[in-house]
Order: C-alpha cells, then sequence, then structure tokens
DNA sequence: AATGAATGAGCATTCATTCAT
DNA sequence: GATGAATGAATGCTCATTCAT
C-alpha cells in the first residue's frame, strides 16, 4: 500500500515534469494526479527536491538497465556504438520533454550543492564507456569525442523539441555515426 | 534620457539572467540593480516576458554582428567555418550563464505559444548559413549537419558548465571541425 | 499613507501580541485586522519577526520616554526610585499582556541569534541606571539588587497574569520599596 | 512495558521541552526520540497538551518531593527560609530552560481555559508554605513579601537565561533572602 | 516618465490528529 | 499495545502586476 503510493507520487510527477518545467508544477498538482493528499505526500518524500531525486534515479536506473540490455546483444564496438547511438536518439526523441527534467534536475541540484560527486562519477562512467568503445573503434581523440557525442545529445534533446520537422531522426543517426567515427 | 533608462534596465536583467534562471531573478531585483523602481520598470515594459525578449534581442543582434564581422575576414568555405565553429565554441564558453538564460527563454516564448514566425525565420536563417558553408565545403547531408552542429553547441553550452575542465574548448573546436567536414 | 499603514499594521499587530503569543497570531490575521492586504504587509516588513522588532521598538522607545518625563519630576535618589518602581509595576500592571509579548519576543530574537550589541546595552543602560539610584540611595551590592529588582517586576508581570486578586499593586510597590532598599 | 513506554516518552518530551518551546516540539520528535511510532504515542496520551501535562506534573511531584526532604532537614523559620531559596535558585538556574516550560505550560492550560481551579490551589499551597514561613520569620506583610518573592524566582529564571555572567547565583541566593527578611 | 504602495493568487512545508491493520 | 499511512487545515512568504499620484 505504501508502495504503491510512493509509486503513484513518482508516476504522477514524472507525467507533470515531463509536460512542464520542475518550477512550473506544483506538489499540490502532483498530489492531486497522485490521489493522494498534500500531506500525504510529504509523508513519503520530505520535500519537493527529494521528490524529484527519486522521480529522477527511478528513470536513471531503468534508463540504465534498458540501455545495458540492447547493448548486450551488439558485437564488436562499431555495432555497439550504432545501438548506442540509436539507443540515445530513441530515447531523446520519444521523452523529448522528459529529458527537459533530466537536465533541469541535474541544475538545480548543481543549484543545491548537493551531489556534485555523484554526478561527477555518474558522468565519468559514462563518458568512459563512450570513450571506451570509441578507442576500440580506432577513433583518434577519443576523450574528446566522447564528451563531444553526449554534448551533440543533449543539445539535440533541446534543439528538436522547437526545431522538430527540420530533420528526420533516423538521418540524425546516421549522420551523428559517421561524425564520430570520423577518421 | 528614456533611451538610457530602457538600456540601463536591459543591461541589469542580462547580468541577472546571466547567473541565475529566469525565474528565480524577480523584477524587483532586476529593478534595484537598474536603479528604477518597479513601477518604472513596468512603464518600459509590460511584462517580465516582454523584458527577458528585449534582453535576447538585444543582445542576439550583437552577437549577429560580431560574428557577421569575424567571417567576412575569413575566405573560403573551410576557414570561414573554422572562423564560425571557433566564434560559437568561444561565445558558449566564455558566456556558459548567458547561453543557459537564451535557451530557458527560447522555451518560456515556446510555452506562451509565442514562437512566431520570426523566430522560425532567424533559426532559420541561421540553418541555412551554416548549411551553405558546408555545402561548399563539400559536405555531404549538409542540412542535416547543421542541425547536428547547432545542437552539438547547445548541448556543449550546457554540459561544459557542469563537465568543465573534463576537455578544452580548443580541442573541442578541432575535434568538431573534423567530424563536421567528415567526408 | 505609506506612514499610516505602517503604523496601521503596527497597532493591529500590538494589539493581537497582546492577546495572544506570537506564534498563535497569524500574518493573515494582523493584515486583516489592519485592513491590508497579506502581500500588503510584506511590503512594509520583510519577515513577522521584523515586524514584531518594530512594534517592539516603537512600544519602548514610548515607554522610555515616559519613564524619562515621570523621573524628571522626582528628587533625590530614594523618591527617584520610587517613581520608578511605581512606573514599573503601574506598565506591567496595566499592559499584562503587552508585557508578555516583550519576553516572547527577547526570547524569538535569542532564538535567532539577534541578540545584537544594541539589546544588551539597552538592558546594561537599564540595569545601571537603576545600580545608579541604589548606590545613590546607599545600598549595598546595587548590581546584584538592581538585578533583582528587574527580575522581580518581570516575574511579577507573568505572575500576576494569573494569580492576580492575591496582592494589590500598591502594597506589591510599597514593600519591593521596603525590600530593595532594605540596608 | 506499557509503563514502561510512557515514561521513555516523557522523559523524551521533558529533555525535548527543556531546549525548545512547547510549539517548536512537533510530537514526531518525541515519538522519535522516545523510540515509539506517532501513533503509539496518541495510544499513550489522547494529545501533545495532555502529554505535555503528564510531563508537568511528573517533574512537578519529584520537585515537590526533593524540596520537602531538603526542608525537613532544616530548623527554624530562617534556616527553613534559607535552604527554600536556595533550592530555588539553584532548580531555576540549573534548569533554565525547564523553567520556562513550566511556564509555558501554565499559560497554553489558561489559554485552554483549563484548570483555573487547580492551578490555584496548587498555586495557593506553595504561597502559604512560603507566606507562613516569613510569618514566622516575623516578617511584615508575609502575603504580599511570599508573592513577591515567587514573582522575584519566576523573573530571575527568564532574566538569568539572557543576561547571565551580570550576577552570580549565590549572590542572588543571599541578597534575596536578606530583602525578603528586611524587617 | 516615474514612483512605490497595494493586491491576490500561488507555493512549499508543517503538524496534530485519525484510523485501518 | 503498536504501527505508520493519510489527512486537511494552517502558515509564512514570494512575486508579477496594477494604479493613484
Amino acid at each position: 500500500m505504501a508502495r504503491d503510493t510512493r509509486t503513484r507520487i513518482i508516476e504522477a510527477a514524472l507525467e507533470l515534469f515531463s509536460e512542464r518545467s520542475y518550477h512550473e508544477v506544483s506538489v499540490e498538482e502532483i498530489a492531486r494526479k497522485a490521489g493522494v493528499s498534500k500531506g500525504g505526500l510529504f509523508h513519503h518524500f520530505p520535500s519537493k527536491y527529494e521528490l524529484a531525486k527519486a522521480v529522477f534515479f527511478h528513470y536513471l536506473t531503468q534508463w540504465e538497465r534498458e540501455l545495458g540490455e540492447v547493448m548486450e546483444k551488439a558485437d564488436g564496438p562499431e555495432e555497439r556504438l550504432r545501438v548506442l547511438v540509436g539507443a540515445m536518439f530513441d530515447f531523446v526523441s520519444q521523452n523529448q520533454k522528459l529529458y527537459r527534467f533530466f537536465l533541469e534536475f541535474y541544475e538545480e541540484s548543481l543549484k543545491r550543492g548537493e551531489w556534485e560527486e555523484e554526478w561527477r562519477e555518474m558522468a565519468e562512467r559514462y563518458l568512459e564507456m563512450i570513450e571506451g568503445l570509441l578507442r576500440d573503434a580506432g577513433v583518434e581523440n577519443p576523450r574528446v569525442r566522447a564528451f563531444l557525442l553526449v554534448s551533440l545529445i543533449d543539445g539535440f534533446a533541446f534543439d528538436y523539441l522547437f526545431l522538430d520537422g527540420n530533420v528526420s531522426v533516423e538521418e540524425a543517426k546516421r549522420e551523428t555515426l559517421r561524425m564520430v567515427l570520423c577518421r
């Protein structure tokens, strides 16, 4: 029951955070959508920020699991990279607004001076994984390229939101892969 | 005199919007910093949003002018592209937070259903300019690449803010250019 | 107009703080009583606590003025002491609840770590004045007695509130004076 | 077992009420400190106020017992008075904040319109005891003096909290005794 | 042009208390 | 006896905006 409510709240929050920004969504609204009272929500999460954190981790974990599954099936660095880039673009374009929430929460936590270590480590792990793939694929400067690939995806999430229709996701995947593997 | 006050407000707003997010900066604060009363500010700008718009255009215009000047001195598409990419990275890394405001305002205007023709045209002009350079440089799929280049820069602005130290801007310029020109 | 509102708020606050405790009186209530909106109240005072501070000083100043006037008319240390003790008891018994607010605010400021020099000095000045009178009257240990006299008044304010009917203020004045001047 | 929990709750509550004010200490906090659930606490006490009442009586009883023991050993009214005053000052200065809780609870109960009778009787008994000692010691107006002595102690509890360092407790005892016995 | 007093809706959070289990 | 999930009312405070002067 408790677990249920908690999950219901997280899901309601995610749905709302995906539509509007962190500051635009009120706790009241989340509670209403989850079918709990405001007090009930605060019984499960000590603050709006902590709720956002829970939402973030809930879906980050899920995303990491999905990514892992997809990549296991791929052979060789280039193929794995292709799968990775494909998954990243798919995620970004299918969860446009959710991605925005991720970036937004990222910032909010920075502002609170929380967590710098954890973020850095998480980002580092992520970057190193991509760097490894690029190195195995024989790319020069794999570190820099890994960083730029991540930037490209993050920026795409942003721009695709506003400029969509201009470019197809499939084309974007293909060109990105070509660019990133360029010798 | 009127002109002066207006400009002073815009400058104060920019400074604050460069440090904290749109919603975190209050009109009161902007007015105080500009040395005007709140009423005075609203005399010049009908709303906070319109002020943000003015700030945005003020600096966008300036940025376009600067970019134009720099690019005029460059010969040939590749050289011009090099100059352009260099200028974009410089701007982004030297005005990290300001860039965030640009993206933020971009969104705010979307929310208001104000993504008017004017803006689309601006973005289109920007993309076309880059697309033209890439085409002249003999790159395949110049349209997609132009979009991805812009995405890369936007994402870099975001990520560089949090992950800086990982990658040098100069290296980022070089690799980006190599990738974007990759045949 | 502004001054008017400010004063009206202070007066409304005082009236309420005299009836119920600091934490029991809500800002909303004060605003309503003063005929202002909550926002209006916060325009004049940045926080509930700062409003309380203003109330405190408003009446402290008034009390000091009144006390000064009364004491000027008295000759000789004993006579001045008699007048002082009389005024203190009168104030305390005529403004029972107000006195409670003073003590309460005193505490609140302590809690905020705001017991600044200013306050210590005020208390010191007060104690020294009484100490001086007692010394001039030839009392031993005038410092300790001054402190105990103040304590007695403060405690009387408290106890008189609950136990009144037991003791007449006039008798209390007379005995207090006798005790404090005891050789 | 039931008894144990009850006592544990009372002790936890006292400890917290000694540090912060009645309204600042939450039921949740008391429960946590006592190692009970909130529901468990409410199982033993129907409301926060009733818990406070229990705390109050628990310690009042203890205090009366201790005071009784100490005074039994003293001979003659003056000696007994000396012991009493000494014990009162010691208690007040060693349990500064606890004393505040007593006064605070006193008020809270007044506010609830509860108990006026009981308080009055308790206070009456207390005052009469002191009055008796003073009368036996040959003091004039023993009733008024008893009241003023109690006021002095109550006020001292308050002021000592803020102005300590100014006066030593031992000196305060001595002077108080001298004053109260003054003929 | 400019001031700043005033508004009102909105927000995150707290907390004593209830109740099904 | 005991738990802890849930409630709902209350609270201090923020802020873009309006308007009389």
